[in-house]
DNA sequence: GTCAGTGCAAACGGTTTGCATGTTT
DNA sequence: AAACATGCAAACCGTTTGCACTGAC
């Protein structure tokens, strides 16, 4: 029960303590991802962060959010056939996207854990559950569509 | 009980059911995936087609690889980082494939039957087992790496 | 003052597309 | 002959990299 930090204080906090060096665009990409609850192409996260700050250039996020994922403070990954998307590390939970609408929903871990224990039974295989996403189509779009 | 056709046959009649033409990249590449056991990318479908028939374009091979897909001949996936891999359809089944050797194992539809069931009842979510593979660490790797 | 971090522009890998030519029907 | 399929080269998109410069420490 300390007086907490806000959530964007602590992962910058993260950084310091691995002698990394706090920047206007570390903080502005930073801020996006704490804001954000759904989870963001690199190019949203650019296009967001230059409103914070304006002029942070695509290359600096990738190398940012490379440097979040080398922390795990973050991780991506890859939907369909879209560009990866990026998130800030909380509990752990699997990914499934729509690919009409590609909106991507995060399962629990429950959902995936069953199937992980399976792999490992049967082929000895260790599940990374954050990394890639299952397709397929949402309630909204089934209906729609079918 | 028939004297059954040769798969590269069965695939091409298919084709020419739909009033697509048969030409040598075709046969090349339905060759190339019939003979197959792996999950090949774009490239080595080309490569390997370009040893049966020598000058195959991958532009024509991506045309083919759509065409087949059309026609629910064949489907691709995406493992991780990498390009996309094609195989014809076969039983359905799951992907999953290791970060570290990017080996893609086929997985039994049962595996994810079980996941698909629940992704439905909770979220209605009709998952597509094979457009994205699930990544993770395979047995070698991870008795070679940890 | 030093070095990590930045912006820019160019390179990259996988895939798609426009167009003139060739081949199947 | 007509329609479709092909090869080539160029475009494309997401991502990475080389480099000179800036700014955090």
């Amino acid at each position: 029960m300390n007086a907490e930090a806000t959530p964007c204080d602590e992962v910058l906090e993260t950084l310091r303590l691995h002698a990394k060096r706090i920047t206007e665009p570390k903080r502005a990409v930073v801020q996006v991802l704490v804001d954000a609850h759904e989870h963001l192409t690199a190019e949203e996260i650019t296009q967001r962060a230059q409103v914070l700050r304006g002029d942070v250039s695509p290359s600096t996020v990738y190398r940012i959010l490379e440097e979040l994922e080398d922390l795990s403070l973050a991780v991506h990954s890859h939907a369909g056939h879209a560009a990866a998307v990026y998130h800030l590390t909380g509990q752990s939970h699997g990914h499934v996207t729509c690919e009409s609408c590609h909106v991507t929903f995060e399962v629990s871990s429950d959902s995936f854990n069953r199937l992980a224990r399976e792999l490992m039974d049967t082929l000895g295989f260790e599940l990374d559950r954050h990394h890639v996403a299952l397709s397929g189509l949402c309630a909204h779009c089934r209906a729609t569509i079918h």
